[in-house]
DNA sequence: AGGGTAAGAGGACGGTCGTACTCTTAATTC
DNA sequence: GAATTAAGAGTACGACCGTCCTCTTACCCT
C-alpha cells in the first residue's frame, strides 16, 4: 500500500540508521539487506524504493556513520576545558566505551579493510566523505598552516584506528583497556602536547 | 584415489599459500572454500581431508601470513645498515608496494575488524599468533626494559596497520605515496630516533 | 469523488556458501 | 598380492545472498 511522505522519510532514515549500526558490527558482507530491513520492521521486497543497490545504502550509512561519530566527537572537543580540545577527542576515540561498542563508532576501525576492497567508484565516494569528516577536526589541530594541520589529521585518525580495531581483537578486558591507555598516553604526548 | 603423504602434504601447503593470500585480498567472508581449492587445482569436495572447518582454515592461513610477512619484515631488518634496523622496518611496512599488495602483506591492515569479529575461541587462538609475531621484533626495539619495549611494539604495528588500511582506500596513487611517505617520517621520528 | 501513483509485501530468479556424504581408485600395509 | 586405507571427485543439503517483478492498497492530486 502507498504511504505519505513522511512514512517514507521515516522508513529511509530507520533503513540508513539500521545498516549504518549493522555494516558496522557485522561487516558489509555479513549483514544482509534482509537482515537490514528486518531489524527495521519491513520486509525485503521493499528495500529498492529506497536504494538503489547494496553498495548505494553501503556509501550512504557509510556517510551516515561518519557524520554521527564525527559529531559527537567534535562536540566532547567543544565542552572540553580551554586548550584540551584535542586530549579530549584522543581520550574519547581510545576509550574502553569506543573499543567495546564498534556500531556506534568509528568507520575505519570496523570496516577500514573493506572500504579499500571496494570498486573504485565506490572508493571514490567514500573518499569524499571521509574528507568531510577530517574536515571537521581542522579547528582542534595544532600547527602553522591549514596544510600541516590536515596532515597531521590524516595520521592521527588511521593511526588510532589501527590501535583501536587491534584492542578489539584482544580478548582480555584488562589487557584491552592498558593497550588503549598506552596508546593515549602516545597519541596526546605526539599531538596535543608540546 | 589415495595419494602419498608427500602429495597430501603438499596439497595442504597448496591450499594454505592460496587461502593466505585470497583471504588477504578479498576478505575471508568473501573468499570460499570453493574459489581457494579451484585456485589450488583441486575441487571443494576434498577439502575436509585437509582442514575441519573454514575457521580452521583461516586460523592456519593468518599464522601463515604473519610468519611469511614477519620474516620478510624480521630479514629486511636484520640486513639493514648498523642502528637502522627499525627505520627499515617502518620503511617497509609503509612502503607503496606493500600498500599495493595486499594480499602478500600484514594480515592487520587486510583483515583486522574481521579478526575483531570472531568468536572467542577462534580470536585466542589469532591472539597466540599475533604475539608470535611481536616477538619477533624485540630485538629491533629501543628501550630499557622487555616490557617497555613490548609496550612500543604494540602501539607500533596497529598504528602502521591502520595508516596502510587507510591508504588503500584512497584512489589517487600521488596522493597515496604522499601520505605514506608522510606517516614514514611520523613513525621513524617517534620511534627509531633519539 | 475517482484515477494515478507509489510503499511495501510476497515471491521467484540464479547464484554462492559451508558442510557432509558416497564413490572411485591408487598408495600403503600385511 | 590381497586387504586396507585414504585423497580427492562428485553431489546433495539447506541456508542465505542481491536483484527484480507483480500485486495490493492507501495516499495524493485533480
Amino acid at each position: 500500500m502507498r504511504y505519505s511522505p513522511e512514512h517514507k522519510a521515516q522508513s529511509h532514515e530507520k533503513i540508513l540508521s539500521v545498516a549504518a549500526r549493522s555494516f558496522r558490527e557485522r561487516g558489509g558482507d555479513t549483514s544482509g539487506i534482509g537482515t537490514v530491513m528486518k531489524k527495521v520492521g519491513l520486509k525485503k521486497g521493499g528495500f529498492y524504493r529506497h536504494f538503489k543497490s547494496k553498495d548505494d545504502l553501503f556509501i550512504e550509512a557509510v556517510g551516515r556513520a561518519l557524520d554521527e561519530t564525527g559529531r559527537g566527537m567534535a562536540e566532547a572537543a567543544k565542552s572540553s576545558p580551554e586548550g584540551q580540545a584535542l586530549r579530549a577527542i584522543i581520550e574519547r576515540y581510545l576509550s574502553v566505551a569506543h573499543a567495546n561498542s564498534p556500531g556506534s563508532g568509528c568507520v575505519r576501525a570496523a570496516l577500514g579493510p573493506e572500504l579499500a576492497r571496494k570498486p573504485l567508484a565506490v572508493r571514490r565516494r567514500i573518499e569524499v566523505l571521509l574528507a568531510a569528516y577530517r574536515e571537521r577536526f581542522l579547528p582542534f589541530m595544532p600547527g602553522k598552516t591549514i596544510e600541516e594541520k590536515r596532515t597531521k589529521i590524516r595520521l592521527l585518525f588511521p593511526s588510532m584506528a589501527g590501535v583501536l580495531m587491534m584492542a578489539r581483537v584482544v580478548s582480555d578486558p584488562q589487557r584491552r583497556e592498558q593497550i588503549l591507555m598506552e596508546a593515549r598516553k602516545f597519541f596526546i604526548k605526539s599531538f596535543a602536547e608540546k
